[in-house]
DNA sequence: GGGTGTCAATAGTCATTGGCTATCGAAAAT
DNA sequence: ATTTTCGATAGCCAATGACTATTGACACCC
């Protein structure tokens, strides 16, 4: 059984002419002979009855014709099917973010990518670094952007862009006093940090000498987002570090509030983009790191590529 | 495009093991590998995604697989069309019969055509020899019931049996006397015809010499059918000339209408079974005559085959 | 009634295909 | 580090499907 074979059949059950069916089906007349009569004698059955004056078809022929006809046409959506899928920037984008930067790039990011890629729609999760690594590998998420270092068997990264960290303070707290902190201020200061999970809290005790030593962080206290932090900050219940470029998605005027930068070579994070080695469509990915290049969150500093 | 490739494509999507999948195709790994890279690489599309951990379907590799298993479906069902349009005593048989054997053969043939060949349904035509003849060539009918000779390109024929024909006299005609009728009694008697088309016309024509000569049918009654005739001779409208078969259907006490054979040998015709040269069921053709030859009409000579 | 033309079937040849075995290479698991 | 697993590759071969040239059957026509 093969397409051709019905190709042919269907065909020929129109022309009723051996030669004018070969013709439309650009083979020699032989051809088509020979083929019809290997599927009539593979079938057992007579499709079409020869005479001299013309070819008919027989009724049992009459009902495989039209079957064979909608497989045809199955096999033609089949392949309309593939030549749509073709484009790689058509069909969605699966894209895992963490929570400590979906916020701050993802309404930049968003109409961006809209811009280059009309037909990719983006299918977004927001989640920890540990999740959307095993959403990865499983094949459910296509891509996903997190701090570096992001290294697992079989994925991939590449460098989106740094992002610098600051502080954060109440109004009236001592270290407002300096226009830019060095890292070994926060040394002693209560710390507001995030809860275990997030990379950032990681992160962030990396960056603080005193706090990754054993028992750095007891009596640390925590928030379970920025956004939660910035509120326990501003109310008075310590200072903390975020990355700048949620700070600066704040409004500048807050009068609980003070950020501080820090000196450089400051506190920072890489921000990389994963997926699979196996992905097939690394365009996809190339037009998520363009997009994410043209739509860098405030103060990150561009990776050179 | 080929059917193999698509079965490939929709198994691997199920199994999402090259190996197994393989397996269940009855094909070796390789085999396999290739003929999807094949695939893929036509469609230019990655269909499967391969990782050292598992195979998974792409997106336009899900709606593919999909696709192609409506494909195999639609030509699974043409397969078993094929499978059950194999058996030629199953499907109709377009059977033509003319008019003056149709009501005296078939109520015999039908039921020993039906024990033959039960999944054989017939769709019966009658009409005269000429109409029946045109569509048998057209292919609307696949055999026909007439008298011998018929002959025509791309047509073959296959005799019945002998229907002997047979006087029908009003009572008190004087010919009744006879017992047995010699054919030239028959002249200058008022002899009633079947009208124009019908072939048994003809053929009482040739058996009886003085009509056969110029204007020899002048004068002639006609009836439109072997009843009308038999009810214009019961009213002494004439006699006729019938076959036996037909006047043996009749009620034998009817005392306005007598019957009279010919002396041997009588005049009388051949009954054949004419069908295409190219007609694919032959046994269909076995059947109707083996069939005929069980049913025979009282009277009929039977044919040594 | 013997050419003539038409049309499908057959013969013979050849390139392509699709399948196999054996082996490799990469990645995981032990 | 070694072994195992699994898909990809290489190389080979038989089967397939297509071609050209020719035959054979059948109407048609002068």
């Amino acid at each position: 059984m093969t397409l051709t074979e019905l190709r042919y059949i269907v065909t020929l059950a129109r022309e009723r002419h051996f030669g004018r069916a070969a013709e439309k089906c650009h083979v020699s007349q032989p051809t088509l002979s020979v083929a019809l009569k290997k599927v009539e004698q593979r079938f057992g059955i007579t499709l079409f009855e020869r005479s001299s004056a013309d070819v008919r078809l027989t009724p049992i022929g009459e009902q495989i014709a039209a079957q064979a006809e909608r497989v045809l046409e199955e096999s033609a959506r089949l392949q309309e099917i593939a030549r749509q899928g073709k484009n790689p920037l058509v069909g969605p984008l699966r894209l895992g973010v963490i929570f400590t930067i979906a916020p701050y790039l993802l309404p930049r990011l968003i109409p961006s990518l809209h811009a280059r890629a009309p037909d990719m729609p983006l299918h977004l999760q927001e989640n920890f670094t540990v999740r959307l690594g095993e959403q990865l590998r499983r094949g459910e998420l296509d891509a996903i952007v997190v701090a570096d270092p992001f290294v697992e068997p079989g994925i991939v990264t590449g460098a989106l862009y740094d992002e610098p960290f600051a502080a954060i303070l109440p109004s009236g707290h001592p270290l407002t006093a300096k226009e830019i902190l060095a890292p070994r201020d926060i040394v002693g200061e209560n710390l507001l940090l995030l809860g275990p999970g997030n990379c950032f809290r990681d992160q962030v005790v990396q960056a603080c000498p005193q706090l990754s030593e054993p028992g750095g962080t007891e009596g640390a206290r925590e928030g379970s987002s920025l956004e939660t932090v910035r509120h326990m900050v501003a109310s008075g219940a310590g200072m903390s570090i975020v990355p700048i470029s949620a700070a600066l998605s704040w409004p500048a005027q807050d009068e609980l509030l003070q950020l501080r930068r820090f000196s450089e070579p400051g506190p920072q994070r890489r921000v990389v983009v994963a997926w699979r080695a196996s992905f097939p469509r690394p365009q996809a990915i190339d037009a998520l790191r363009q997009a994410v290049a043209d739509a860098l969150p405030a103060s990150a500093v561009p990776v050179r590529r």
